[in-house]
DNA sequence: AATTATTTGTTATATTATAACATTATGTAA
DNA sequence: TTACATAATGTTATAATATAACAAATAATT
């Protein structure tokens, strides 16, 4: 049996309410609002961010446990992520520069690594904030 | 009354444990090891820990909840990191390389946004592990 | 010594995430 | 088309990570 290739009805679910939302979000917070959609236990909604996680639709920001939807619409792979956080509104924005992009995914150095995946956060205030 | 400058106990309790590790450490496994040192409850340490990072002696992997000394001697405040994950043995090396570091502290892009902080994370295979 | 802010200790609890296992669904091949 | 295997799901329980709230002790300043 093949690994799915489509998104299971939980993973739809989930997915649904993370693309509508300006914010990133909890995973408990999004098993509250998916609740009456039929999901009812956290493993539920841990399953279906880990598989969108895995094929690129969502992303976690690490430092804040968070999820937002992957904004670069042709992203299949999570392995190259930037973003910027605004540390006074929580704001997030999903950083697209290619040449950042280009410079950290051809990073090198004598650790004699393989990097095949990043992620990024800058931290700061955003525009709004600074006034 | 002044913030404090030298380390109290506790943070020095923690701090000489996360020195002498090689690995990243969990706030919990800290919190076990120093028990024996009077060390109670995990506000305890994750006081310490909130500190620690603060002050730049400690770093916070955010994709492991984990905490590694800061191996840049100099470094006072955590607001620029870089770090390499094996993904297989786990390790955890802190990136110093001056170019990149120089590249993204002067990273700016259209949003507006002064980022005045950044934590980056690779993840890939270390030496050992690509055999 | 009195005042004040800071740090500490302590208990309880909130938040984030996974283990384990039974069940159901789905693809593959006899 | 039924057997078989594998994957996905549901469910309960629990582990791991982190903070709230408040009382007590400590240390700097006046």
């Amino acid at each position: 049996m093949q690994k799915q290739e489509h998104l299971t009805k939980n993973q739809q679910i989930v997915l649904d309410f993370i693309e509508k939302s300006s914010e990133p979000l909890k995973a408990y917070s999004i098993l509250f609002s998916v609740k009456k959609q039929g999901i009812k236990a956290p493993l539920q909604v841990y399953r279906a961010l880990d598989r969108l996680v895995e094929i690129g639709k969502i992303h976690k920001i690490e430092s804040r446990n968070a999820f937002v939807a992957c904004k670069n619409s042709n992203c299949q792979v999570s392995k190259a992520t930037a973003f910027s956080i605004c540390e006074s509104c929580e704001d997030v924005t999903e950083v697209s520069n290619l040449k950042l992009s280009k410079y950290l995914s051809n990073f090198a150095d004598k650790s004699g690594m393989k990097y095949n995946k990043y992620n990024l956060e800058f931290f700061g205030l955003c525009k709004k904030c600074k006034k």
